[in-house]
DNA sequence: CCTACCGGTTGCAACGTTGCATGCCACGTT
DNA sequence: AACGTGGCATGCAACGTTGCAACCGGTAGG
C-alpha cells in the first residue's frame, strides 16, 4: 500500500491538514512549508486515495459511457474522442454495454455504478423517453442522439432530419430516381432512425419520388448485406441505396459488388456516420459526417454545466454535420 | 443523495451492522429480521455506497483497460468482449488511451487511477519490458500482446510467429513469389510486429524466397495506403502484400483497387486481426483471426488469479488463432 | 494599550462501510 | 442449578480524506 497523508505529515513534522492543503494546492501554505512537505511527498511517493476523496467529497472523477456496443466503429470513434476530451475535466471514462436492450439499459441507469459516477453519457436504444426521465435520484444523464424526452433531459445530436434530407437530395441530383432507404428499426423506440427516415421522405416528396423503405433488425454489416440481398432478389430495380449507418452501407456494398453490380455506375450506395472504414472502402463511401469531436465536447461540457447548475433547464445541443461525397455515389453519366 | 445503512437501520429498528449483514447476504441473520430489513431497503431504495466500500475494503470493482486507442477496430472489438466478460467478475471497465506514447503509458501506469483500480489490462506500445516491470507498488498488471518482460509479468497473446508463418505459407501455396510485408515499426519497442516479421521471414526462408519489408509509422489505414502507394510507385512488382494489421491491409487494398489492380488476380492482400471490416471488404480480406473472446477471458481470469495469489509465478497465456482465408488471396489461376 | 484582522496552521468530525470482538438469549447437557 | 453451545445481534474502530471552526503570533488601526 502506498503512503497516506498521516505518514507524510508525521515525516514532515506538520499536521495532516497542512499536507492536504499542499496536495490540493489551493489553501494558504507558507512557501517553505509547501516545499518541505512536497519533498516528503516525493520521497514517499504519496498518491491521494481516490476512494477516500470520493467518499468525503462525493466526486468520483468517473463518467459512465453507456452504449449499445463499444465494438461498433461509430461508438468506438466517439468513445475515443470522449476519452481524450474527458481529461480536460479530470474525468476517466467507464464503459458499459447494453446491446441496445431496454432491461439492460434500465439496469445500468439505476444500478450501483450509476450512483458512483459523476455522470452518465448514454446512447439509448431500447428505453423510451418516459423510462429515461422516470429514474431514481442519481448522477446526471446526458443523452446522445435525438430523444424526444419532452425537453426533460439534456441531449446532444446532429440534425438528423436535415442531414438525411441533404444526402437524399444529393442522390437525386446525381440522377437517381429509385432510392431505397435501409435502416428503419420498427421494433426500437430509438428516435434516430425515424428522424433519418423523415428527412429521406421529405427530400423524396420534394422531388415527387416514391419512398422505398427496408427495415432491418440491427445496424450491422450483416444486416445491410441481408437487406441488399433481399432487394436484389426481389428485383426491386433500385438505382440508389441510402443506409442509415455506414456499417449497413458497407454490408450492402459488399453484397452489391459480390453480385456483380458496378458501384456507382449501376447503383449508388450511401451511408451515415463517417466511420473510417467507409473512407477506405472500395469504392469509398458517401456519407453524412457528424462532427464527432464536437459531439464529445458538447456532451462533456453539458455534463459539467449540469453538475454546477443542477436545476438549470435541460438543453438540446445540435452539433454540425457535413455531407461527405465520395466515389460510391458519383454521377453515372460522368463515368460512362 | 440516496439512503445509507444508518437510515435503513433506524427505520427497521436494528443496528447498522445487521443491515450490512443483510445487504452482503452472508452472515447469520434471522429470516424474519432479514425480511423486515429487506423491506425497508426496498422502501428507501437503498444502494450500497461504492466509495465507502472501496475505502473500507480496498476493492473498487474497476479494471483499467489501457490501450493505444479505443477507436481502432481491433481494440474496440476486444474492449467489447472484455466489457461483456468483466461482468462475471463484477468488474466494470475503465478505458484509458495512450496513443502508443511511452510517456503517456508510464503516466497511466503510475498515476492515481492505477492505484484505485483492482487491476490493469494493458496493450503497451511504447514502454520497454524494463519500464513495465520497474513500476511502483500498485494494482496488478496484465499485458496484452507479446512482451518479452523476462517472464516477470503476466501476459496474454496468440503465437504471432506461428500465425505469421502460417499466413505467409498460405500466400506461397497460392503461387505468390514476391511477397511484401507491411507493418514493421522500427521506432517502437513493441514486440508484436517483430514477431510477425519473424514468422514471415521463416516461411519465406523455407521456400527460398527473399523478404521485402516495408516499415510504417502507425498501423492505420492511411499508413497501409501510403505503403502501397510507395510500393507501386517503386515498381516493386510484388504479387502479394502481407500487412501486420487489417487496417493496414484495408488501406493497401483501397489504393491497389483505386490504381486499377485486380485483387486477388494481380495482387493478393492479407491482413492480421480479423476485424469485421475485413470480412466485408471488397474483396473480403484474408487474415489471421485471434480468438478475441478467449483473449478477453484469459486476461480477466489471469487478473482474478493474480489478485488471489499475489506472488504466484507470472504466466504467459497463449490463445488460439485461425487462418481465415477469403477472396483477397484466392489463387489467381483458379480465377482466370 | 486594546482590538481587529490576517496569514498560516491545526484538531475535530464526518463521509458509509465492514472486520472484529463481544453481548445476549434460549436451549440442551451435566 | 450451573454450564456450555450455537444462533443472532450489536458497538467500536478504522479505511484516508477534507470542511469547518478555531487557534496562534504578529501587525495595523482606533
Amino acid at each position: 500500500m502506498s503512503a497516506n497523508l498521516r505518514q507524510v505529515a508525521e515525516r514532515a513534522g506538520v499536521s495532516v491538514r497542512t499536507v492536504s492543503n499542499v496536495v490540493s494546492g489551493f489553501a494558504l501554505v507558507a512557501p517553505e512549508t509547501r516545499e518541505r512537505v512536497q519533498r516528503v511527498i516525493d520521497e514517499l511517493g504519496y498518491r491521494p486515495n481516490a476512494a477516500a476523496r470520493h467518499l468525503r467529497g462525493g466526486r468520483s472523477g468517473l463518467v459512465a459511457l453507456v452504449l449499445p456496443e463499444i465494438a461498433s466503429p461509430y461508438f468506438g470513434e466517439l468513445a475515443g474522442h470522449l476519452a481524450d476530451r474527458a481529461e480536460a475535466y479530470a474525468w476517466t471514462l467507464l464503459v458499459q454495454q447494453t446491446g441496445g436492450d431496454a432491461d439492460r439499459e434500465r439496469e445500468l441507469l439505476d444500478g450501483v455504478r450509476a450512483q458512483t459516477v459523476d455522470g452518465l453519457i448514454m446512447s439509448p436504444w431500447g428505453l423510451s423517453p418516459g423510462d429515461l426521465t422516470r429514474r431514481p435520484d442519481s448522477a446526471p444523464l446526458i443523452l446522445l442522439g435525438e430523444q424526444d424526452a419532452g425537453g426533460l433531459l439534456d441531449h446532444v445530436a446532429i440534425d438528423n432530419v436535415a442531414a438525411a434530407a441533404e444526402l437524399t437530395r444529393h442522390l437525386i441530383e446525381t440522377g437517381r430516381r429509385r432510392i431505397a432507404a435501409v435502416g428503419l428499426q420498427p421494433h426500437l423506440v430509438n428516435g434516430t432512425a425515424a428522424r433519418r427516415a423523415e428527412g429521406y421522405r421529405q427530400a423524396l416528396a420534394e422531388a415527387g419520388l416514391p419512398p422505398l423503405e427496408i427495415p432491418v433488425d440491427r445496424l450491422h454489416r450483416p444486416d445491410g448485406a441481408a437487406a441488399m440481398t433481399r432487394l436484389l432478389d426481389a428485383n426491386a430495380e433500385v438505382d440508389a441505396v441510402f443506409c442509415f449507418s455506414d456499417q449497413l452501407a458497407l454490408g450492402a456494398l459488399h453484397v452489391a459488388v459480390a453480385r456483380g453490380l458496378r458501384v456507382p455506375t449501376d447503383l449508388a450506395v450511401a451511408g451515415f456516420d463517417d466511420i473510417e472504414d467507409g473512407r477506405f472502402a472500395n469504392p469509398a463511401l458517401t456519407t453524412i459526417a457528424p462532427d464527432k469531436p464536437a459531439i464529445a465536447d458538447a456532451a462533456l461540457k453539458c455534463l459539467a454545466d449540469r453538475l454546477t447548475h443542477r436545476d438549470a433547464a435541460p438543453r438540446r445541443l445540435v452539433v454540425p454535420h457535413r455531407l461527405e461525397i465520395r466515389a460510391s455515389t458519383e454521377t453515372p453519366s460522368s463515368i460512362g
